[in-house]
Parts: C-alpha cells; structure tokens; sequence
DNA sequence: CTTGCACCTCACGTAACGTGAGGTTGTAGG
DNA sequence: CCTACAACCTCACGTTACGTGAGGTGCAAG
C-alpha cells in the first residue's frame, strides 16, 4: 500500500497501471477494481495521484487468480487457496469435480428435454404453450420412472412409427377405452366373451407400446399407478380401467 | 386479487394456502412469495387474514412454470412466455439450447482440467499451490494450440510412460539443451559434426514426444514461438537454440 | 487553456431466492 | 376463556462477480 512518488521510477520498476493490465489480460479495469475492493488483489504500489501500480509479484497473483477461475472456483475459494488457510487444493479440486460433474449432468438433462420440445414444436408446429408444457411434465415424470436405457428404447422405437401412425394408435387407445368403460359401467362379467376380446386387445396394444419388454411394461403400469395425470388425462378413471382389464385377464 | 370473506366456502373451491402448495410441489413457501411479489404468480384469492389462496387456475400456472423452470428458463423469460408476449416457443428453445450447450461445453473443459489437475497432484503429491498453478497455465495455452484430438494422442502417449521415464527425459532435454546452448555461444559452425549430432539428438527427441505427429509437430512449434512461458520456462532463450538447430538441419 | 483519455471513488443493479425479525391468524387442548 | 403452537403475513438485508453510470482528478498534446 506504500505510495510511490515518483510515478517515473516506480513504471521503470515494471509496474503497471490497470488499464495495462486490463489490456493485456483480457479482463476488465472494473474486475481488477472488484479484486482490490475485496482484498483479493491489491496493487502494492500507487502514484502519488492514487493510481494503482501493479508490480511483477501481482501480476503473478493475478495469473494465479485466472489459473484458478479458469477451474470454476469462487473468488472466496481462490483467496483461501492462494493465501493457503483452509482446504488443500486436493481436497478444493476433488469438491469442485464433484459439483461440476452434478451441474453438467443436470444441465445435459436439460438438453435432452429442450431437443425433445424442439423436436415436438417442428412436428406439431408452433402449438400453444400450455400445449407444450404438458408435454414437458410428461417428459419429467418419464424420467422418474424409466431408465435412461429404456427411455432411448422407447425413443428408437418411436423413430420407427409416422406421424399418421401414431395418431392413429391414439385415436384407437380412445376407442377402445371407451368400450371397456361402457361394458364396465353396464356391469358386464370381467369373464364374458366381449370382456375378453377387448382384454386381449388392449394386453396387444400395450405390447405394441412397450415393444414386448416386460421392464418397460412395469415401469409404465407403476406411473399410472402413481402419477394422478398423464399427458394431460386423469389417471384415477383409467386405473378403473385397468383393474377390470386385470379382472378379465384372470 | 379478490378478497374472499368466507375461508370456509373458498377452500371447498380447491383454494390451497401457500404451505400445502410448496408441500406439494417442493417448492418453499418463500419462493411463492418471491413468484407473487415479482407478480409471476399472484393467487387470485386472499382470505380476509390476507392468507394467500391458490385456486386451481393458479396452480395449473405454477406447473407451466415448473416445468419450463426445469428446462432452465429464468423467471422473465416464463413470464413472457405463458403471457405469450415476446417471442414464441420455438425461438426460446433454440435460444436456450444454443445457451445451456455453450455453457456444457464451458464446463467439460474445466473437468478436464481438473481432472489433469488431480491426476498431478495424486502423482506428485500435494505440492504448493503455485507450482500446481503454472501446470493450469500451461494446460490452458495447450488447449489453444492442439486440438482436443491431438490432446487425447498425447494424453495417450504419456499413459505409456512411468514418472521415472518422464523424469529422465527432463533431465535429458536440460542437458541437451546446455550442450547447445555451449556451442551456439561459442560460436561453433552449425555444419560442424558436434552440432549435426547434437540436431541429430534434438529431433529425436521431438519425435519421442510428439510420437511422430507432424500436426502436433507444428502445434508444438507454434505454440514455443508465440507464448513467451511454457511450462514456467522463458521462451526466448529457447527459440534462439531452436533457429540455431535449424540453421544446423539445413 | 482546452480537449481528451485514463484514472479515481462512490453506489446502485443484477437472479432467484435464503434467512431472519417481528407481528397476526387459526386451531387444538385445558 | 385462555394458552400453546403451527402456519401465515410483511419488510428487508444477504448472496455472486462483477456491469454500468455519475461526477471528479491527472496528465500529455495542440
């Protein structure tokens, strides 16, 4: 902190003024301030004027202090670091890996689902948001209860099947709901033929979904079990459904 | 923002008070506080205590939010989203895939560092912070003249080696290094026998390191001519022997 | 003497809440 | 009726690493 007066003397000395270093290092004069500001670098010399001079032994700090913002530590970390209280880097490095690791897979989960909507959004067209949303939390949920192998099964899948397809895999999951309700309602024994038509049916056309992998196949019945919405359709009627269908099987 | 005098009549609406919500959700209560002061999320009902109730509109709203939280979006942009106000879906997504993937790519690059920064430390033992630092520096310059295939060969190549075997090969390059150093400031012809076998020595060396690679050969050159420190080494001094070998080479 | 650039010191703004402080409401039990 | 105690309320400051002016000084050139 000693002021130097003679601003020609301490610049042969090598020392610098920010905005040198700034230049030179890429960073800004204002982050060289904040540094000083927080005792983190402080030039050891100033002119007369109150110009900050930083001398060969700060510039080395500071190339310490990028080294280590380059690994993603905090400016209260690097400190402890440099100035050696606290943890050893060893220990630093192993927490930072471990922290970093977590945030990369989570935002790598991010990705996954943004590729998802954006795939959704160039085959359905620019849909209404909420439309879109219902779709995310369906992505979310699936994530709770497949694996991400599965999950890349079920996708492989899907690649397989057209748009024509698919629609007309849903409008026939409609129909046939809505005939195992009305037999449902009118009471009709889980042991009848009609029963055990549309039973058959629908054992076919979850094995159509699920690809024949019985993993799959439990991890879809536990979501319908446990969610109370799916795409946007009340689970609780459809889990009716699917006690009488297990009925009619036995 | 209705005031409802009645409690009782407006929760047999559904109304939720803001604590079963964030049990529900997993939220805090504060950070529906924080949604309803930025006004992301008003509840539209208040009892006459000023108690906040959520109706079921307001928590189909929170899903939206919830879910494009979960693809990373900040508070602004899911307001202007669900408001549908500003730019559509699709643009956003883009936007943020662009955004999530530049900052994945960011942080894989700090992993890598540090994981060659335990992998040093584990081999040498916890050293001072600052011998460890000038390694990060010169990790860093490294990335900016390899490519990271390049990287991965010589990453490849040093798994081949013992800590002996490198360390034996540092103390080689000292000496060959001097020996040059000698006869270029004695003035020797580079024609002379002495020098070809000391070029002869110094290009096997670079082979040795290199493993052949004429790109990273030249990724090498490159960076010795252009960065003023490797390694903590002044590069100047060095880059006069190597015109020197080359002088010798012709 | 003025222009202009580099430097200085405040000091508020950012994103998404966390964390009390200090006070009211609601409800179950004595 | 009184008292716990949980749950609710409203401020309001703290966090991270600077960005962004505002308003003033230092210094070399024309």
């Amino acid at each position: 902190m000693a002021t130097y007066p003679d601003t020609e003397r301490a610049e042969r000395f090598g020392a610098m003024k920010v905005g040198e270093i700034a230049r030179q290092t890429g960073l800004t004069v204002r982050t060289l301030h904040h540094y000083d500001e927080t005792g983190l670098l402080s030039p050891s010399l100033r002119t007369a004027a109150g110009h900050r001079l930083y001398t060969a032994r700060d510039i080395a700090r500071l190339q310490q202090i990028r080294a280590l913002r380059s690994l993603g530590f905090g400016l209260v970390e690097i400190r402890e670091l440099i100035d050696s209280t606290g943890m050893t880097l060893g220990q630093v490095v192993e927490m930072q890996l471990v922290r970093l690791e977590e945030r990369i897979a989570s935002e790598q989960r991010m990705c996954v689902r943004l590729a998802a909507l954006r795939r959704l959004i160039g085959e359905r067209g620019e849909a209404p948001v909420d439309a879109m949303i219902t779709a995310i939390e369906d992505m979310t949920k699936m994530e709770n209860y497949y694996t991400k192998e599965q999950l890349a099964q079920l996708e492989a899948r899907r690649e397989q099947f057209s748009k024509e397809q698919l629609d007309a895999g849903a409008r026939e999951w409609d129909e046939l709901m809505a005939s195992v309700r009305k037999e449902m309602e009118n009471g009709t024994d889980p042991k009848s033929e009609v029963v055990q038509a549309l039973a058959k049916r629908w054992m076919a056309k979850v094995r159509d979904f699920t690809g024949g992998d019985p993993g799959i196949s439990t991890s879809l019945n536990r979501m319908w079990q446990e969610e109370s919405s799916i795409h946007g359709i009340e689970t609780a009627p459809v889990r009716e459904l699917m006690t009488y269908i297990q009925r009619a099987l036995n």
